[in-house]
DNA sequence: TGCTATTATAAACATATTATTATATATATT
DNA sequence: AATATATATAATAATATGTTTATAATAGCA
């Protein structure tokens, strides 16, 4: 959950990509009609938006060599990013991927370190003092 | 506003700032207590919550010498990305960013090479069959 | 003043990302 | 079959990112 939300963030998170994301949600377009948009190369269109589709924000149509990209909407709804948003929604102890962390989160008050820095008394690691 | 959004959005796009956001949207967290709950080394930690405090999504309160982090609702708020949503809901003539592509658009069936994709006959760069 | 605690920064390294250039693949068309 | 078109991939170089380790800075406290 947490990686495949990085993900589509991520691959969203880059200047190209967005303006890619833009047109595609104003009408379909193929890689050679990006390009003329964008004014780029067209191999850097096509590493793009093949990321956009890896992590399944868009996707394809082939009519003979030519490929049409559209947005996905199963992942990208109007206008907000389901996958955060999903992500945001649930309460943490929902989340597998943060099993670990919502023990130690739990078990905050018991934890020495956490102890230490608040009372500001406990050293972290006693036995490096002895040496 | 596309470099800004972006920005956001790749802030947001990592696995270790995904979770911090996600525990400090619970409560309020000092960089001590993200450390014990994410188990990672400190300067991680505080490196992290620096790329998310240089964007905007997080907001810092001082305490004598301890620092306590929040989410900061102007730019994070009910679980949506105000800044991608914006974006995504502005008209694409409506972002300045987007001026010398929107008019590159709003030209696609005027433009030689989309015409020659689109056909399939006139070359590129005629000049260079020439040669 | 010297010591401790909390956080931040710097240096070093490994890895990942992006853009460019060149080439390959796939699919017509002649 | 040979050629042209549309897109994908590979190789390379430049830049950026993430992690670790060590150290600095800042702010109380003895």
């Amino acid at each position: 959950m947490i990686e495949k939300t990085a993900g589509i963030l991520k691959a969203l998170g880059e200047p190209t990509r967005l303006k890619i994301i833009k047109f595609l949600s104003v009408q379909e377009l193929c890689i050679c009609e990006l390009t003329a948009i964008l004014d780029i190369s067209q191999p850097r269109v096509s590493q793009h938006v093949k990321v956009l589709k890896h992590v399944g924000l868009v996707k394809e149509r082939k009519v003979k060599q030519k490929s049409y990209f559209s947005i996905n909407g199963d992942t990208l709804r109007g206008s907000n990013i389901e996958s955060f948003n999903t992500f945001m929604q649930y309460a943490i102890e929902e989340i597998d991927d943060l099993d670990c962390e919502c023990y130690r989160f739990a078990a905050l008050d018991s934890n020495e370190d956490v102890l230490a820095c608040r009372t500001g008394c406990i050293p972290s690691i006693p036995e490096m003092k002895i040496s």
